[in-house]
DNA sequence: GATAGCATACTCGGATATTAGTTGTCCGAGTGCCGCTGG
DNA sequence: CCAGCGGCACTCGGACAACTAATATCCGAGTATGCTATC
């Protein structure tokens, strides 16, 4: 059980780009310098939120990639399942279906005892991420570090002009 | 956010030996034919279970694996990450500290949001699956299978002598 | 007939290939910006 | 001085390679079993 590096960087970009003034688009090399990423990798990684409809993108000089709704209508959960797919964790084989008795063969998944197990621990999971939003992220980092927005933001798009 | 196939087999093979007479040691080969599974990597697993306590193992014939304590102390849990290993799912790594206003570098899966809201999520996953033991599914098998318990141990031990 | 010894078959355990997935890199297609030219 | 136009730099997007982890397999170490030969 273990998530990919995207999930993390995903999840930061969104909480950057929430603060970022709307209609301003940000590049991905401008964030991989922010964390000190590899560029193309991470754009690759956003390539999968524009695709899941999180983000939109823009090409051409000025363009990036920008919220495509509110951040308080995105959740944790929307962002880890476009990054790592929504397939569940625990793939079930439906193993017994070859054991003796497996006449019970329709949907194993539901019939296995230990799927539904595994199955019912991972809703909880997904139900926990899906309570937090980006907006309830950002505004947490904000309460902690008072100047995190102000600085990220300037680091970002720049000195205002 | 994949599980390894070994965590199914790991947990179905549990179910099993709890059904088997104590004393009575049950062949990963037998397990393996049981659910027309690769043998030898069907061991393999077994041997995380039994590096993690989970299991005892003895060579030879009659040998085999049995369970290294009751079934009910056993939680799912525990196969879980004897076999996956109990690193977390989210590897936070820190990359706001190579961030501009990277002053608070100590330990950042405390001070970063992100990591703790992705660690919460799995802590509740983890306590879902703590709840859950391998003796309350055996019992939950036999409740709805009321013939599962007696044509397994019939097809793992042979016909009783 | 009983017993000690021995060959044997069976088991786990770890070392070794093979495959799939993640991580990382590269180049092409498209688009807005800037300067140049002509009126 | 102003409008139209062409080159250009910048961006995303997907195709390609390197590396890591999961999957599958094989052979050696050890042990209880069953047979055999001897007393």
């Amino acid at each position: 059980m273990k998530l990919g590096q995207g999930v993390e960087w995903g999840l930061h970009s969104c909480v950057n780009m929430s603060w970022t003034p709307p209609g301003e688009a940000v590049s991905s090399a401008r964030l991989a310098e922010f964390y000190k990423l590899p560029a193309a990798y991470l754009n690759k990684q956003l390539q999968a939120l524009v695709r899941a409809g999180i983000l939109t993108s823009v090409s051409g000089p000025r363009g990036g990639f920008s919220l495509a709704r509110r951040p308080d209508r995105i959740s944790v959960l929307d962002v880890v399942l476009a990054i790592e797919g929504n397939d569940h964790a625990f793939r079930c084989e439906g193993i017994a279906k070859d054991a003796p008795g497996g006449s019970m063969d329709a949907d194993y998944a539901r019939t296995c005892l230990i799927s539904q197990t595994m199955r019912h621990a991972e809703v909880t999971w997904r139900t926990e991420l899906s309570r937090q939003s980006i907006a309830g992220i950002a505004q947490s980092i904000e309460r902690r570090f008072p100047d995190a927005r102000e600085s990220t933001v300037l680091r970002l798009v720049g000195p205002r002009t």
